[in-house]
DNA sequence: AATAACATTGGAGTAAACTCCAATGTCAAC
DNA sequence: GTTGACATTGGAGTTTACTCCAATGTTATT
């Protein structure tokens, strides 16, 4: 017979707070088996369950996502694992796009540093001209959303 | 005299809904004058503000972070242009670990998908090699913060 | 004077992922 | 059989940056 482990042993083997435990199985994440009296005792599929769930948390996965996607693998049925291999595609273009986000921030941080240091034209130019750019980011329309006004009438 | 702006005209020069700015300035981040009706009218100042505060918002500044710092920066005070820069800096450097953060969900997903395209030994190794690589990192505990358990008591 | 289009306010609701609480139940040790 | 450590539950609170609403006031036009 396998052991069962308490909630108190999963936090602790997990670094979980038990109350995270109590939410995920509220919302359906991981469910465990319960005893004789209601405790919730955890096999160790649900450990690796968990276990999963931390390193799609790592990788910024919703518990949406986590929900959706990634109920225990149990055959490989190749038309799910098509379906896990776009979702996880997608996923990459997402990342890819903040890093390119955040690099970009690393760079206006920079100058505007530089501008901050030692007040000079040159760095003066290239963080406005930065910030032109930014500016021109933020206000090109994602076609599609076409509000005419930013808050309705 | 200079122009001021209604809320529905600055609105839709910045993009941003009235609603939001009504927001700050209920906050206390942008702070309009008042008509002789009770009417918020944005001078220059304040519109500079505005594109200001987008610009850090770009940048991932918290409007706690905008409140706290970046009020209108007046006279050049070399001690607060000291204190920006440092803020800056954190900021540069925070900014740097969430790149290296995302480079290596890239990466997880790089060789997650891998594993599923086709499933042979080297990339199933590498997998779980990079899992245990992230779990090391999961765990390793950050110093200072000695929570014998994860819930208190 | 009625209507539309603007403005005001306080207050409530939203999202996500917890986090905390109080009331209560269970179990092992002394 | 009482104490303490554990467990349960429903429900409320937290955070951030909005977003929406209803009741009401103001201004310009018909």
């Amino acid at each position: 017979m396998e052991k069962q482990y308490s909630i108190k042993e999963v936090s602790q083997i997990l670094g979980i707070p038990k109350d995270t435990l109590r939410y995920y199985d509220r919302i359906g994440i991981v469910s465990p088996s319960r005893g004789h009296n209601s405790y919730r005792r955890y096999s160790r599929d649900d450990i690796v369950d968990l276990m999963n769930i931390q390193i799609m948390q790592y990788a910024d996965f919703s518990l949406e996502e986590i929900k959706g996607k990634f109920h225990r693998m149990q055959s490989v049925d190749p038309a799910y694992c098509q379906e896990v291999a776009e979702f996880l595609d997608a996923k990459k273009a997402e990342t890819r796009k903040k890093i390119v986000h955040l690099e970009r921030i690393s760079q206006l941080l920079d100058v505007a540093f530089d501008t901050l240091r030692d007040f000079n034209h040159e760095s003066d130019k290239r963080l406005a001209e930065f910030v032109r750019e930014i500016y021109r980011d933020l206000h090109k329309k994602e076609p599609g959303i076409t509000k005419e006004d930013c808050d309705g009438h």
